[in-house]
DNA sequence: TAGATTGTTAATCGATTAACAATC
DNA sequence: TAGATTGTTAATCGATTAACAATC
């Protein structure tokens, strides 16, 4: 079965799971046994029917009148989304924004292990930064082999973006999240997750000039 | 006329535009006048009528046989994103990823200017970090409504979000960029525009295990 | 039982893609 | 002129929303 690598069937309801999850988790640890999807809607914003069909994809099953035992859906979208299993991870770049993901604490509980960070900066080789040892970018290829790293995440200078993107697909990555403003050429069995802080940045300029315009 | 704001109707061009905006910057860099949209979507992963019809919402006009006048579309994609026209707002919350944020580069570009920083940290308060002043969260009522800014960068952590952004709120931000988890309710008055680096980790964790079991 | 809630089937809506006329 | 390219109108596709039967 092959499958479009550009296919986005089913990707908003992915990128809501981690929303519920969040809710979910915080109802769990004040007790809660059971939760509707009207009630998980109304928190969250949306349309109760569109909650259950979320869940639904998880493969959660309610039950009618009491609704969803909250710690086996946390288990399903956990379960669903690969969270509960590790993944190891390098990232290369470590510029401001490449140091600041270092220390982020929420990738660890979301199953995600940066191990090793790399950067072509001789005064950045050798230092140690949130725990992170950082490697010169010689070294990924050899190392991705030997520790079968499959996951690349990309937080170098735009300019550099491509020429680095081929040495990871050289080295056998498989999938690179991409932080950089440059769209990567890569081979089809490669995929590439763009976060582009710039087309949040778009909309949020769109909005706020109607918002201050309209009114 | 009343705005749903939940509208995301013409959203998926938005977040398109800055893409194009950074390639016809490469391009123009080259020298090169004129682009044809079949050139931009090769250069992009777009199909070319896509490209014509995200470039027409900008009111840019193309000539048959020829393309796009590089810099006209430049000036037309800043034009209608405004980033030819200066933003104040202040970032809430000097984290690691707030930090970060001060820092990057690719703000001022695109017009926005990150003019204050508060936290309610008293290690904190005080510091200049990347040239941006960090005050207390206390003093951002009486400085938003004297600067009469009207955007803030939400990057506390997730347990102070609702908090803070009601102080926000009160204090006349019309807009947050918000990257903390948490689902803000906040009056209809106030669009929040959420940055959800856990959406892309679930995407790129369910689209990573599809890759690595399928093949 | 009655009513709240789930899960499914159908209708709507918006975005993407296809077809094609207009134009330099 | 011929052909490449634009811009528009129609068709398709996927996601959201509405309607409603099933169920505890």
């Amino acid at each position: 079965m092959i499958e479009d690598k550009n296919s986005l069937s089913g990707l908003p309801t992915v990128r809501r799971l981690p929303m519920y999850l969040h809710l979910l988790k915080e109802l769990n640890s004040q007790g809660r046994e059971f939760v509707s999807s009207t009630h998980i809607g109304e928190k969250l914003g949306l349309d109760s029917v569109q909650v259950r069909k979320d869940l639904a994809s998880t493969g959660i099953v309610g039950k009618p009148k009491i609704g969803f035992y909250v710690p086996a859906l946390i288990g399903a979208i956990e379960s669903y989304l690969g969270w509960d299993n590790s993944k190891d991870a390098f990232l290369i770049g470590v510029g401001s924004l490449g140091s600041a993901l270092l220390g982020y604490a929420g990738f660890e509980k979301r199953g995600l292990n940066i191990i090793a960070a790399f950067d072509n900066d001789p005064d950045k080789v050798g230092k140690i930064i949130r725990g992170v040892e950082v490697l010169s970018l010689d070294k990924l290829p050899d190392l991705a082999e030997r520790m079968n790293i499959h996951l690349g995440i990309l937080t170098v200078p735009g300019e550099y973006a491509q020429v680095t993107a081929d040495v990871m697909v050289l080295a056998g990555i498989r999938g690179i999240w991409n932080f950089t403003q440059t769209y990567l050429q890569v081979p089809e069995s490669v995929f590439v997750q763009d976060e582009d802080l710039a087309a949040g940045l778009a909309v949020l300029s769109v909005r706020l000039a109607r918002a201050l315009n309209q009114e």
